[in-house]
DNA sequence: CGTAGATTTGAACGTCCTCAAGTCGAGTGG
DNA sequence: CCACTCGACTTGAGGACGTTCAAATCTACG
């Protein structure tokens, strides 16, 4: 069985090329899989990959497009990392308020914040049709301590993770709207490209909404400043078709250079 | 030689019954220390303390008022506990922005941020004279994978950091001025509490302008917020001098009873 | 005891929010 | 195939909250 990832490339056109493996209970091989590198096996020898095949991994998950993964309050077992696929995660206060914590794709892990207190405390949110894989958190403890790359990654992940959230309070705290949902773009691209897809042709999972939950504005301030963004010829805007025709702009915008 | 730190109430009032340790290679036992019940050793039985004596903290620091443990592109070599006094940490954008991620007090580590790319991403600078338990990061990890109890409570607080950092999020990204002071607030007063200090009775170890850069204010919104409170009989202001005097009211204002 | 830095307070301004109406597009059923 | 409907998005106008600029006050430290 190969358990690789398909080409990104294939990725949006036709999901029909995975075989339904949602109650498979057959061990997954990262050693396989094309994310290898941008995920949490990142790292290891290929002596090490074969030694967590099937061991790190117990299995992959669907979540439809709206469905959680998992919610606030859930218990804690699993990280998982993303296979296939977009999510959002939020944390809801007590009184009803809602804030974005990030958005993930493949090869992005989420769950980690449920370690602490052994339940989760963000909800995680499939933003179209994705799979996920199932590393049950007892077993990533054992094997990372077993396999030192293995730990290493573990907690570079869980390190990247805060200092992420940190540059997250810094474009909260201290950005206007421009410059938020500039660096906002821009992190999308630099992450999707990274993944081997365009970085000037983005079709944004998320609504509206979700960009202004997460960047700390209202969804018609996301709408009117991406308008403004077309008005002065950085991008085409087209509901959730953008095209990036200036990102130099879009830096600059960031860097506070137009003030 | 007794490592233990002092009784927390006799913290502020005399400084002078430490002895000079700066530059003491030897040992420190948590299994001794005051602190280890909320500190990394949590959760370690006798026995696990015992192990770890001498081998987790290779030394403590003394950091004076002013100074930084650590600036951001500084080599990451070792994570820090703080034994005495009070940090905040803090980034910066390449374009000169700073945002202050977090305030530290005895019990809390810092320098997680580094792990992931081997190189300091924050300021940790004390807001008073200060004492941190150095820990050797490859020591902690070796350790980790023998003493499986240190591995959890070391991922149980890297956890924490992310989700203290995601409610650090909520606040700044759907809060108004007073309900992000009075969060502030609260949040500080149960830690002091946790430790053994009044709940009611603080002294402000930072300025108006640290708060403002935490909560994404300005230092004159924070003072006027303040000024509120007091007006409105939640506490008194003097300076850094805070009592307050209707910590339900404030959480009230959390919590958006107040419109 | 003096000075530099921190804090408070005031007044005018600007950014973003609120409320509201209108547009667009995908999915549905006639 | 087209009209219908619902949700997502856009755009406008007015207002609120926080910022900016400025000056006065206070204190803590040297």
């Amino acid at each position: 069985m190969n358990s690789a990832a398909p080409n990104a490339a294939v990725l949006r056109m036709d999901q029909s090329i995975f075989r339904p493996i949602h109650l498979a209970s057959c061990a997954v091989a990262c050693s396989h899989c094309n994310l290898r590198e941008i995920c949490l096996p990142l790292g290891l020898t290929p002596a090490e990959l074969e030694q967590i095949d099937g061991r790190l991994v117990s299995t992959r998950r669907k979540v439809a497009r709206g469905e959680a993964l998992y919610r606030a309050g859930d218990r804690f077992e699993s990280v998982y990392a993303v296979w296939t696929g977009f999510f959002k995660t939020s944390v809801a206060s007590t009184d009803g308020r809602d804030q974005v914590t990030g958005f993930q794709m493949g090869g992005e892990l989420m769950g980690m914040d449920g370690i602490g207190a052994r339940r989760h405390e963000v909800d995680a949110v499939a933003l179209e049709d994705s799979q996920v894989c199932v590393i049950p958190f007892e077993e990533l403890e054992a094997l990372s301590r077993q396999v030192p790359s293995l730990q290493q990654q573990f907690h570079r992940v869980l390190s990247q993770e805060t200092v992420r959230s940190y540059g997250a309070m810094l474009l909260l705290g201290s950005m206007h709207a421009e410059e938020r949902l500039a660096a906002f773009l821009l992190n999308l691209t630099h992450r999707l490209s990274a993944r081997g897809f365009s970085a000037s042709s983005v079709v944004l999972r998320m609504s509206r909404a979700d960009i202004g939950s997460f960047l700390g504005l209202k969804l018609e301030t996301v709408s009117r400043t991406f308008s403004k963004f077309q008005a002065n010829g950085l991008l085409f805007v087209q509901h959730r078709q953008i095209r990036i025709t200036d990102p130099v702009g879009l830096q600059q915008i960031v860097d506070g250079v137009t003030s």
